[in-house]
DNA sequence: CACCAGGCAAGTA
DNA sequence: TACTTGCATGGT
């Protein structure tokens, strides 16, 4: 049983559970990219609180983000926790999104998918899975978001080792699977999704929440 | 009360 | 290069 066939078994097992689960849950695709920053490290609850909040401030576009004052802003994205970090990271994103794109998401998606993720790891603030996130449920690119939750159910499976990096799980979905927009996107919102519900902690929990799946369901 | 959440960068050796 | 630490609110 190689990693390819495990990896479509739990897609298709997932998928089959939970249904569509229309990600990235974004308004638009530069909600989408203010998302991927304020929710790094960070519970998505509180997320919602500082988009509002910027929604309620009409703050949520790439004019109004660049102009607005940067500990003022910190005050806003307040609910979503490391907030003056993350003041200082939107206004990076914006200010790369603006230069180089005009602030226009269809010619950021015009680029290049190589040249692109090299781009906006290159901005402060912008690692590996925001950017990954940013690629593909803002720009529609084919890259699988690698998340803790990817970490710790492929863990669970013990498809992968303990020190396996972003890098090497992101590898691992990429080299295995179609390079599809729709499946990617799918993927990793039920890895999510079963992450939140299934299995908070690793450590006090050795139930592998697919198999609770597998029985809820009668299968296998 | 302790612990954790859809990371990342800067500092240290 | 490989570890360690700081960042911070809000829910369980």
């Amino acid at each position: 049983m190689g990693c390819r066939e495990d990896l479509l078994e739990i897609y298709a097992l997932l998928n089959g559970y939970f249904g569509d689960l229309h990600w990235w849950p974004a308004e638009s695709p530069f909600e989408v990219m203010v998302g991927a920053v304020l929710t790094q490290n960070t519970a998505w609850r509180n997320v919602e609180k500082a988009i509002s909040a910027l929604k309620e401030n009409n703050l949520l576009a790439p004019a109004e983000l660049l102009r607005i004052d940067e500990t003022i802003l910190a005050g806003i994205i307040r609910p979503a926790g490391y907030y003056r970090i993350k003041a200082n990271r939107l206004k990076s994103l914006v200010r790369f999104f603006v230069s180089e794109y005009s602030g226009n998401i269809d010619r950021m998606s015009n680029e290049d998918l190589p040249g692109l993720r090299e781009k906006l790891l290159t901005v402060r603030g912008v690692g590996p899975e925001t950017a990954d996130s940013i690629l593909l449920y803002a720009c529609r690119k084919p890259v699988f978001v690698s998340d803790t939750y990817t970490k710790r159910i492929l863990l669970r499976h013990r498809m992968i080792r303990e020190d396996a990096d972003e890098a090497i799980i992101r590898a691992l979905f990429m080299s295995n699977l179609p390079n599809d927009v729709s499946l990617f996107n799918q993927f990793h919102a039920l890895l999510v999704h079963t992450g939140k519900e299934f299995c908070r902690k690793i450590p006090k929990c050795d139930v592998c929440p697919l198999r609770l799946l597998m029985r809820a369901e009668g299968s296998k």
